[in-house]
DNA sequence: GTTAGCACTCGACGAGGTAGAGTGCTAACA
DNA sequence: TGTTAGCACTCTACCTCGTCGAGTGCTAAC
């Protein structure tokens, strides 16, 4: 059987009406619908039909139908349509990153707040990990005995603090040296392939600083390895609350401690990141928790390398076309703010 | 009428057992309980009056006694007993302490993860503000144009990040004498009473740094006070689903949300830090959300002076007991660790 | 003052009955 | 051949009723 122009208006409509009211939508329902213009009848024959496909299905013998996770995934794939945002919106979601030009993890943590408020769903924000950044300037400061602070300000305007446990104290006369011979190995440089770069940069320059060198440098290596650990900032976890396919108290459970979960949070923003926008529907998703879940994620880059996600968690009955919209505008204007920091 | 010998303890055993089951208890329970021994009859006679002083009520007639806030308040205040911690819980606690000697930050997060860990109920850490610190040391470095770095390392071993936005691009030179007129300043100095401090120091060095000293001085304290905001760590949102008085799922939201905001939870922590330890049960509390919870915290000190809380969320059927033990030891360790860095 | 006995109350739970929404099927129609 | 009206059917939501059991308050005896 072939889904022809007549059951792909009615899927169409059934998604976008389930959507709206999270009730199954029966015949009668459609018949009455602006834009459909057949009898309930005939309806039912094509929902039958719809059924026996697989995008539709009974939650019992005498309701409406609902669609399938199938259905949700064509209907992303073919029905939906992107749209312009409001200008309103569009003009909120600029001055988030007009109001916090000088410091990009502020910036990114605004992001998850302003996508939970205007999607109405719970958000969450992959920030990028030192992996992805470039360093910019390197300061040591001694702080008692043998610790030391290790400051790091990257080209994309984050500020990351180390402290670092020395075998002795440093001689402060030593530590400027140290911290010389590091800002001109590090100029520039990404903090990704850190090691090689490092180990050839230093072998070039004198051997006088060798000792405390040689230490400091896998202590950096470790504490950016540490730091490196991909921060998600979740907001508006409460919103799951207002949908009623988590009225179920131990679904709500389940996916609250999920969305509390640091790790789990991690692996789902940074699983996939070849395409730029990632719609995840329900069974698709490989996190237990978030089966009955819809997860849409955008990447938003540096140089055209994908260094964090933006992304949006609500049931399967998801706004599909306006969280997407929102995405593509929002990853958009997350990736200009980042170049206009690399470039000032 | 009087609460005699045997009426306390009759209602002591009826707290504790709805603490644990979280359901009515009923008279013959009770006198098939260890230590008490006298007949269903005789408890109901007690029971009666116990309901008639306000400290038991049923739900319906048919159903055992549930403890009124006024029996937890008499409970928590003269009928519950702290007990010594056992010994690997005591090592649980301290060991956090030593694995973050050198960050303080840190091992508040750390703090709030262990208790509620430890407790199995939502907990609550409010780190000490920008004002209850102690300058150490203050370095400017330069990012690009107008703005530049502030990190600020207190005697606490909390290291404060502020970027700062001058009218002018930055002379290098000049940053650093205004650095070091900054450091003979503030140094060792209280960040609570900045202005006076500053201001006279200032006047009787050289007016040499003059103009950029001038603005940078009003910046830094912007800075400061708005890092100031005190910043809640909560742990185990998803704890309060356990607990059967929130299985009703509006219950449940008007809890998590307000545990996300986190004004709402800096006012509750800082709004009494009066006494050492603070036991709030049910309507005592003045939040709303919180009117079916109890709060217990407690808080930590510099040189005898609060900076901070450290608290436990829960149903008003909370292990009182268990919690204020733990919460005075934890107070305890975090005191000294702190002082510990202090004195360093 | 304490206890056993007993009638009473009330919620939880399952059975049964009704209303309403929505279906599938059939037969008639264009 | 595709579309539609009509109708019997199915299933849930909701209500009521009756039963069971836990727990009570009261009374009378110890």
């Amino acid at each position: 059987m072939a889904l022809d122009e007549r059951k792909l208006k009615i899927l169409d409509t059934i998604v976008k009406e389930y959507i709206q009211t999270a009730e199954p939508v029966g015949s009668r329902t459609l018949s009455k619908n602006a834009g459909i213009n057949i009898s309930a009848a005939t309806i039912r024959n094509e929902m039958a039909d719809l059924e026996e496909m697989g995008y539709l299905y009974q939650p019992h013998t005498s309701a409406g139908r609902v669609p399938s996770e199938k259905a949700y995934r064509l209907y992303v794939d073919q029905l939906m349509q992107i749209f312009e945002l409001d200008q309103l919106l569009e003009d909120e979601i600029k001055s988030v990153y007009m109001n916090y030009m000088n410091e990009l993890t502020k910036a990114i943590e605004q992001t998850a707040a302003l996508l939970s408020r205007i999607t109405n769903y719970t958000s969450l924000v992959l920030a990028p990990g030192a992996r992805s950044l470039n360093c910019k300037y390197v300061k040591l400061m001694p702080l008692e005995e043998e610790n030391i602070l290790m400051v790091l300000i990257t080209k994309e305007k984050i500020v990351k603090n180390f402290v670092i446990t020395l075998s002795a104290p440093a001689d402060e006369a030593q530590l400027e040296k140290v911290n010389n011979v590091l800002n001109i190995c590090l100029k520039d440089s990404s903090l990704a392939d850190l090691s090689d770069q490092l180990a050839d940069k230093i072998d070039a320059l004198s051997h006088e600083e060798g000792v405390m060198l040689q230490e400091v440098i896998p202590l950096f290596k470790k504490a950016l390895l540490e730091s490196d650990k991909e921060v998600v900032y979740a907001e508006g976890m409460d919103k799951i609350f207002n949908f009623p396919e988590f009225a179920d108290i131990d679904k709500a459970k389940r996916l609250i401690e999920a969305l509390n979960k640091q790790n789990v949070l991690a692996n789902l923003l940074s699983d996939d990141t070849s395409s730029d926008m990632n719609i995840r529907i329900g069974e698709e998703n490989q996190v237990e928790a978030f089966k009955d879940c819809s997860l849409i994620t955008a990447t938003y880059k540096i140089n055209g390398r994908p260094i964090g996600t933006v992304g949006v968690v609500g049931p399967t009955r998801m706004n599909y076309d306006y969280v997407v919209s929102v995405l593509d505008f929002l990853r958009e204007e997350l990736n200009a703010h980042i170049s206009r920091l690399l470039n000032e």
